[in-house]
RNA sequence: GCGGUUGUAGCUCAGUUGGUUAGAGCGUCGGAUUGUGGCUCCGGAGGUCGGUGGUUCGAGACCACCCAACCGUACCA
């Protein structure tokens, strides 16, 4: 039999762990200052109350991991965390205060073909309020997003906000003739060719709108089929067709978006906005003039009119707390999925390169979303509740940082190794070890100290003395104790230095040479009743090294 | 799901026109050294050659089908 973990999962070693940890308390600790407080939810749910039950079947969706339990109803793991969060609001409604704001991280499956970075177990950590109705709560969450980013410690500038509204797309999808039931299904064409838009480019997402798109395997992808009207008043208002017409090789989405400073800053004091050089000209983008040019190409719709209004107000609250574009972009091409979202919807994005395990330049795309889903929570109930919300892919954010180096990825100093010279004296060690671990743990006034020193015996077979020390090296000791026979007769124990005798080691070539100079060790008095110069003397050794990494 | 590429030891790979018992480096374990990590030297373990069937006197190699991984694409609540 062969020792392997399922496809699409991972075992996850001590610094991914730490790493972990880590993020989640830098995550937590934004989420906390604006007022959000945790919830748990079990990792399964009823079937029903996730939704995923397949339209006109009693069985689950195949995306979700399902079991049938011994009383015949469905259970699925979890696949997101807002649709669990919405079963226990409305399980809970009568005793939560509204608007309830809550935050939980936790882990999700999907049932579904692994790839690069894309795992079927992977961790989300959310944030939603529950139970506001106006768009200043949407502002907040893409704010809240921002700060996230920046307490991660990814730069201004190395991060962005996407900010879009569903019924800005909706609107100008009827307008051009795509509204009503019978065009349901082009018009999630339509939009999965949207969200293309960063990947392919506005030419490839010409090709998905009309006739469809050979990929470079030369598989062909058909398209939605629309006609070359309906393909340019799309573009106009996704931004990706400029005055200028397409495909100039630069980015069209962010240069038309540009406004001119003069106009828009009209009785306006902007501050953080994101400035742009095109042809030697400097643009800044504004989120207002973004959405004045929506407005003039909403084709009259009156729900991607009110869709606009939703995103200026969205706008105005950002730019009132002092978020500019540096950090919350309107963006007309985010989709973000397609299921529950009714109104506001965000993304963020990463800026700088990323590089996987090979070197090579990786596509990241998103790190995190969300938007308002007015209608997840009702369903439960039979009153409306408003509710809006992000997630962030804590799994995929963690790959980024490392390669970022915002993520302490360096081993911790492994545990003072205590040897075993005569195993007959295991209890004299034992109590070494309970000395050194108690005086090295606690700070001048007997408290707790933050990170701790780990003090171990050595365990495994004790016999071949080289083994023991080849251990310590492995677990990267700071140092070990030695007390054998002669050691112990005088009243005293060694107490060698790893990281010296590793340096010593270069000088020495010649074996027994080197096992003779016993390279790095300092032999102190020991006497159980006063272990105070083995306890400095380790000490020593633990500042000098710290105080060189 | 569709298209392409690739499967030989834990890892990276070699293996000639089809020919004896499938190799190397690294890693790992042990020994030289029963009280000292590194270096050096010696030795061991580790393989149903992705699977099944076929062609052949003979298959790691050739053929068919299957499986898996990787890349692209689709889907992604």
């Amino acid at each position: 039999m062969t020792a392997r973990v399922p496809r699409g999962f991972v075992d996850r070693d001590a610094s991914d762990l730490r790493a972990q940890d880590e993020m989640l308390a830098k995550i937590r600790r934004v989420y906390e200052t604006y007022g959000f407080e945790p919830v748990e939810t079990p990792v399964f749910e009823y079937t029903d109350a996730l939704g995923k039950f397949l339209p006109d079947s009693d069985r689950p969706n195949e995306g979700v991991f399902s079991i049938e339990d011994d009383d015949e109803q469905w259970m699925s793991l979890r696949y997101d965390l807002t649709a669990p969060l919405a079963r226990y609001v409305a399980e809970n409604y009568e005793t939560l205060p509204k608007p309830y704001r809550s935050y939980r991280a936790g882990y999700v499956f999907r049932n579904e073909k692994p790839g690069p970075g894309r795992f079927r177990q992977f961790m989300q950590f959310d944030a939603d309020i529950v139970g506001a109705p106006n768009v200043s709560a949407d502002a907040e969450m893409a704010m809240m997003m921002a700060d996230t980013m920046e307490a991660l410690g990814i730069p201004r500038g190395q991060y962005v906000i996407r900010v879009n509204n569903r019924k800005v797309l909706d609107g100008v999808l009827e307008a051009i003739d795509l509204g009503g039931e019978e065009n349901a299904g082009r018009r999630l064409t339509v939009l999965r060719a949207i969200d293309k838009l960063d990947k392919f480019g506005p030419e490839g997402v010409r090709l998905l709108l009309g006739d469809g798109r050979k990929d470079e395997s030369g598989d062909f992808t058909p398209g939605a089929g629309l006609s070359s009207l309906q393909i340019k008043n799309l573009l106009m208002v996704m931004g990706a067709s400029s005055d200028r017409g397409l495909g100039d090789g630069k980015d069209p989405i962010l240069r038309t978006a540009l406004g001119s400073p003069v106009a828009h800053a009209r009785g306006r004091v902007l501050n953080d906005m994101h400035i742009e050089e095109t042809d030697g000209e400097e643009f800044f983008f504004d989120n207002l003039a973004m959405c004045d040019r929506l407005t003039d190409r909403a084709l009259g719709n009156d729900l991607a009119l009110s869709g606009t209004q939703e995103l200026r107000d969205i706008a105005s609250a950002l730019e009132g707390a002092g978020y500019g574009t540096r950090r919350v972009r309107v963006d007309p091409s985010v989709v973000r999925g397609l299921e529950y979202y009714t109104g506001p919807v965000f993304e963020a994005e990463l800026l700088f390169p990323v590089t996987n395990e090979k070197g090579e330049v990786v596509r990241f795309g998103s790190v995190g979303g969300g938007g308002r889903y007015d209608g997840l929570v009702s369903r439960f109930m039979s009153q409306p509740v408003p509710a809006t919300g992000f997630s962030i892919g804590v799994s995929r954010l963690m790959t980024a940082l490392k390669n970022l180096g915002r993520l302490e990825t360096s081993e911790r100093t492994g545990p003072v190794v205590v040897t075993v010279m005569d195993r007959d004296r295991m209890a004299d060690y034992q109590a070494m070890a309970t000395t050194l671990r108690n005086a090295l743990n606690t700070d001048a006034n007997g408290n707790p100290i933050e990170v701790p020193v780990p003090v171990e015996v050595f365990q495994g077979n004790p016999k071949q003395f080289g083994k023991q020390l080849q251990y310590a090296d492995r677990r990267n000791a700071p140092c070990v104790i030695i007390q054998g026979g002669d050691e112990k007769a005088a009243g005293k124990v060694q107490v060698k230095d790893l990281a010296l005798g590793k340096e010593m080691s270069a000088q020495i070539t010649d074996n027994a040479e080197w096992r003779e100079a016993r390279a790095g060790q300092e032999m102190v008095d020991y006497d159980p009743a006063n272990p105070q110069a083995m306890i400095a003397a380790v000490r020593d050794i633990l500042s000098h090294q710290s105080g060189k990494a």
